[in-house]
RNA sequence: CGCGGGGUGGAGCAGUCUGGAAGCUCGUCGGGCUCAUAACCCGAAGGUCGCAGGUUCAAAUCCUGCCCCCGCAACCA
């Protein structure tokens, strides 16, 4: 197809974050991505698409850290593994872009530096309430009971310098721009949401320098400075593709910018569509043609106990399902602008329905017929009859129909379109009876036709799948012998070769699953990954009883106390009644713990050391008087005393001699 | 008043912007067919469209109030 007879078309996905492994979630967003860039493609746009990785920032130094890593280390890691799971989703990226890329950093500061000195940059101050341990500004709406969010302590007034980016110079422009455009943000309701919210009510200026980490693109004027997330991330939409803050833009900048489509995340559309055109507009450049926020895909309220609070892996679901099932899974559930829903029972239903019965079971018994009746030769005998007719105009019309959908990025539904086409021609089969043609020598010439037109039918089906099943839809055509259908080609019914040999023995594309089945070995798998921590807890209860010498560990020293400091906590003995695991949590365990004459609940993040039945009789240290806190969804009225090691084990405080329940510690 | 999404036959959703006969897929029940992966085709049952008011000739759809779920955030107390 002529790849610049439509001209060039640039997407975006937005560029993952690394502080982990991208989960399902994430994965869809780059299968919806791909599925658009192999449409586009179809149609013969001359499609570049860029995705990446998002790579700063302090979460990240934080886990790098942890794992006693260099940041740079830990990102090449999770960068890999994104690249992984996009890989493994087939997805046709023309770009991978890191934040970390020197021409990237580069350009940032580069970028910094001409914001700065066109005045759209100034030195300030970061002002807000500050938690000194958590490191974290929280303004007040932040602030649970005026205290810290993450860790519930007192937090002080401070001041940090940073600098900001005057976003009101240039908000009037924006809002006209909005205004003019009104496909510029889709779905539209997006669009009131950020005029009414954001832009009416006046514009914030925006933090673009932090001092309080070290992980980042640093600022080269000022380097106590990194450049605070927005201004490194977004830009990599123009860095990508040859971007020069001094003048010097590459062909490929030239040709691709502004970019066609970002597509997004619901979350950051606020981002994209406020942050990003303004900086875009300081930068004298065009703004891009669209904004899409996707909807999420969520987890469905499942029946599986168990596996609640486990994040989906796109890996693990291509290891039950295939690629091309879960990219079907993915695309199909998800509506334009309502989250979606994924759960296993869904997927084994779809999987069955959708892709065994309808698709695979279609193309098989079509193929089978070929070759059961004709020796597997498709001949064009032009035998029609009135129920042809509806066959191809519903043919022609899922063409146009799809089209439209695609047009308006309505992906979900353009698949459905798709689909009606193999759920007529299932009919169709039923109408023509071609079992009953068989029986009769008058009747071959009919029969012909009838196989031939569902061959054509099918053709046209499977290459308008190609965007958003690949490996399916080349399975289907080199079973039926031919090439892919051009989408230009099929405003004509009847281009499939006459006298076309279909494979002699269908192959099964999807094989239908048993739903009892799949569910037993998913909880088998969630079972096992579960049983991991505890039994690395019980290797480490085997090992401490002496084979190892102890070794003796120095804490960081905290401020000294008075009495009175420490008089203001109550420690007293509790007994554990009960216990059981939190639902929602990875790490929680939730105890009744009586203590003298009453009974609390007190959540503990301990699951990996102890199991629910061990913790039951014992009878630990406990500190009464702590303001009771939610976490998981879950009220714990005090906390549960551990020895922790440097490596994070934990052990229960008991009294080493008989203690009643309620006995004060002091 | 943290932000956001949602409540439509058993399940998952569309329809709500631009009021005008309640639709799709799955499941259930009944029937048909046998080419095919126990699949395919036809038919039926099943809904006070969360609740209560209001506007209107007409409301799932517009307005007001309320109830209930969920996501984000938070998970070493």
């Amino acid at each position: 197809m002529c790849k610049a007879c439509k001209g060039p078309y640039y997407m975006t996905t937005a560029i993952a974050y690394t502080s982990g492994k991208p989960h399902i979630g994430n994965t869809y967003e780059i299968v919806l991505a791909d599925s658009i860039a192999r449409y586009k493609r179809a149609q013969g746009y001359d499609v570049f698409f860029q995705t990446g990785t998002d790579e700063h920032g302090q979460k990240i130094e934080m886990k790098a850290q942890e794992e006693g890593i260099s940041p740079k280390e830990y990102v090449d890691r999770v960068a890999g593994q994104v690249k992984a799971v996009w890989d493994l989703m087939n997805t046709s990226y023309d770009k991978f872009i890191r934040t970390t890329d020197e021409d990237h950093e580069r350009q940032v500061q580069k970028i910094f530096k001409r914001l700065f000195d066109q005045g759209d940059i100034y030195k300030g101050y970061y002002e807000g309430m500050y938690c000194t341990p958590c490191e974290s500004f929280f303004t007040e709406s932040q602030l649970t009971d005026g205290r810290c969010p993450d860790c519930g302590r007192e937090v002080q007034p401070a001041k940090e310098e940073a600098y900001f980016f005057k976003m009101s110079k240039y908000a009037d422009r924006l809002i006209k721009h909005i205004e003019e455009h009104p496909e510029f943000i889709q779905p539209v309701s997006r669009k009131n949401e950020m005029m009414n919210n954001f832009l009416r009510p006046g514009l914030q200026d925006l933090c673009v320098s932090r001092t309080s980490f070290s992980w980042g693109i640093p600022v080269d004027f000022d380097p106590k400075h990194v450049t605070y997330v927005w201004l490194d991330a977004l830009t990599n939409y123009i860095t990508g593709i040859g971007y020069d803050c001094g003048g010097e833009n590459g062909e490929q900048f030239k040709k691709l910018w502004p970019a066609d489509l970002h597509l997004i995340g619901k979350d950051i559309i606020r981002f994209h569509t406020i942050y990003w055109p303004i900086f875009l507009m300081a930068l004298d450049l065009p703004l891009p043609k669209q904004v899409f926020g996707h909807p999420w895909l969520l987890r469905g309220e499942g029946k599986m106990s168990k596996s609640k609070g486990n994040v989906l892996y796109a890996d693990t679901l291509v290891d039950f399902f295939g690629v091309d099932a879960v990219r079907y899974f993915v695309l199909h559930e998800m509506p334009f602008d309502n989250d979606g829903v994924i759960s296993w029972e869904l997927l084994v239903e779809r999987l069955n329905s959708d892709l065994a019965n309808v698709l695979g079971n279609l193309v098989n018994r079509t193929i089978s017929m070929s070759n059961k009746y004709f020796g597997g030769t498709v001949k064009n005998t032009g035998a029609a009859d009135d129920v042809d007719q509806d066959l191809k105009d519903t043919v022609l019309a899922a063409v146009k129909k799809a089209d439209e959908k695609m047009e308006q990025l309505r992906v979900a539904d353009a698949i459905s379109e798709i689909f009606n086409i193999f759920r007529r021609c299932n009919k169709y089969i039923d109408e023509t009876m071609p079992w009953t043609l068989a029986k009769e020598e008058a009747s071959r010439e009919r029969l012909a036709a009838v196989l031939y037109n569902l061959t054509e039918a099918i053709t046209i089906g499977a290459s308008l799948l190609e965007p958003f099943m690949p490996e399916t839809s080349k399975k289907i055509l080199s079973q039926l012998n031919t090439d892919k259908r051009e989408l230009d080609q099929m405003d004509v019914f009847g281009l499939y070769h006459d006298n076309g040999k279909v494979a002699e023995k269908p192959e099964i594309l999807f094989a239908r699953m048993d739903m009892k089945e799949v569910m037993d070995k998913v909880e088998a798998m969630l079972e096992s990954e579960e049983n991991k921590p505890t039994e690395a807890a019980e290797s480490r209860e085997a090992g401490s009883e002496g084979t190892k010498p102890e070794e003796a560990e120095d804490a960081e020293a905290k401020e000294e106390i008075t009495y009175d400091d420490f008089a203001k906590m109550q420690f007293q003995v509790g007994e554990i009644i009960a216990c059981e695991e939190v639902k929602k949590s990875r790490k929680l365990l939730c105890s009744q713990v009586k203590i003298g004459s009453q009974v609390r609940q007190i959540v503990s993040g301990i699951k990996a050391y102890y199991k629910p039945e061990e913790m039951v009789g014992k009878k630990v240290m406990v500190l009464v008087n702590l303001a009771p806190r939610k976490m998981a969804g879950v009220m714990s009225e005090g906390m549960l005393l551990c020895a922790e090691d440097k490596e994070g084990n934990l052990a229960l405080m008991t009294p080493e001699k008989p203690m009643p329940s309620g006995a004060e510690i002091c």
